[in-house]
DNA sequence: GTCGTCAAATGACTGGAAGTCAGTTTCCCC
DNA sequence: GGGGAAACTGACTTCCAGTCATTTGACGAC
């Protein structure tokens, strides 16, 4: 890879990444990678070496910047279900906001929307991702997931009065299993697809947001008729 | 292995089983093996080879009965699965069942008290299990779930008189989504484990029949509040 | 400008597990 | 008791995550 003398690159980042920030880039843009990757096929298709391919570097190097595959898609799915927070965070600010429960269902459930490999990766945490991460690491994703989790849920307290106290982030830990179970059953394997494809199989066939959004109305709806 | 001329071994499996009915103790002893291991360990941590030594067979034969780790597992979920939900129909056939909605929550969230492996399981079902298996396989285990969900899912109906025409089935289906989620929580990988110990992490930590009781029971609530 | 240094990057290599298959052995039936 | 079908075996292949000795580029010192 030659330079062009030519054209003065606008902050391109070097072969070498030796600043903080080129190095940060060079995170970023494997990251990016994966989850293209990862949209594409599944958690076990995505391969090290093609990430490193994609991003134009050597399979090594992947390793340096993530000490294992779990730590590459964990971190991965660090960066979505942060930046989903803070996005929900903002659309439950907006001041005309109702705040009934088959409004917050439809709020949460529409903001998951087009998050799939957010909540692909969700399911798949347990299982999968924390099975081979450093105590740190996971330390850190358990930690900002707390952190998250009793902001959104003193929010949801304040604002729906039949919540009791503690029952905020209750209602999220709900929520997150929810969202876990219910992409597991909807985004399905292809072998899958093709057997749930006959008419009989409906019931088994899950349609993701209208399923939440219904599950979460109807949790709600338990929780305020006490 | 040379067999005891001395002894008539009470219905022993002998060396080669020939007999349909060898091969199923065959089967039998091969998910019974894995099984232990699972319990003991994880997915990840059970190796085919480890399967083989215990069950005294090389390993190319736990080949000739589960033509993958994955169908291996999916056919002890199975296994599991359907036994437990024989179970639960028994349970909810008692003349006395009083049918209120905590009742049934109670009743099937103890059902699945010792039942980790399955729980486990079914955690994984779509992002592990179903990736590597004939379509033919996942045909009859989705075929077979469908049968138990419509069966549950008209008592269901048949007894629960706020339940709307169609609803049983779906209720199932939320209760797989909140059992399949909650058991992702709690039961929770060794690294994680350590992580949450800290006491200001209490929020994340899960009891898994409790809180599955607490979600059924509003889940139910709220579909007789309407 | 160029030179020395050192961390970043490389990719051939290792280890380990799933899955295969040609050869071996058992046991059923004639 | 012997012939043959099929169950069983385990060395071998393949594949992939992860390692590490070596190479190379960026940058500061002069």
């Amino acid at each position: 890879m030659v330079s062009n003398p030519g054209v003065k690159a606008e902050r391109a980042t070097p072969q070498r990444a030796r600043k903080d920030e080129d190095k940060e880039a060079r995170r970023r843009l494997l990251l990016d990678e994966a989850r293209a990757l990862y949209e594409a096929t599944s958690y076990a298709e995505v391969k090290m070496a093609d990430v490193a391919e994609r991003s134009g570097l050597a399979k090594g190097t992947v390793f340096l910047y993530f000490p294992t595959k779990e730590a590459l898609f964990l971190a991965l799915l660090d960066d979505l279900l942060f930046s989903w927070f803070a996005r929900l965070d903002t659309r439950l600010g907006q001041p005309d906001a109702p705040w009934t429960g088959p409004w917050l269902a439809r709020t949460v459930a529409e903001s998951l929307e087009g998050e799939t490999s957010l909540t692909r990766l969700l399911a798949m945490l347990q299982t999968v991702l924390e099975q081979n991460v450093t105590v740190e690491q996971a330390r850190r994703f358990k930690e900002r997931l707390l952190q998250a989790m009793l902001h959104i849920g003193a929010l949801l307290e304040s604002r729906m009065s039949f919540l009791r106290p503690g029952e905020g982030p209750r209602v999220l830990v709900h929520l997150h299993a929810l969202v876990t179970g219910l992409r597991q059953m909807a985004d399905v394997a292809p072998v899958a697809r093709e057997v749930l494809a006959s008419p009989h199989m409906a019931p088994l066939r899950i349609d993701f947001t209208a399923e939440l959004t219904a599950a979460l109305t109807t949790l709600l709806r338990g929780l305020e008729a006490r």
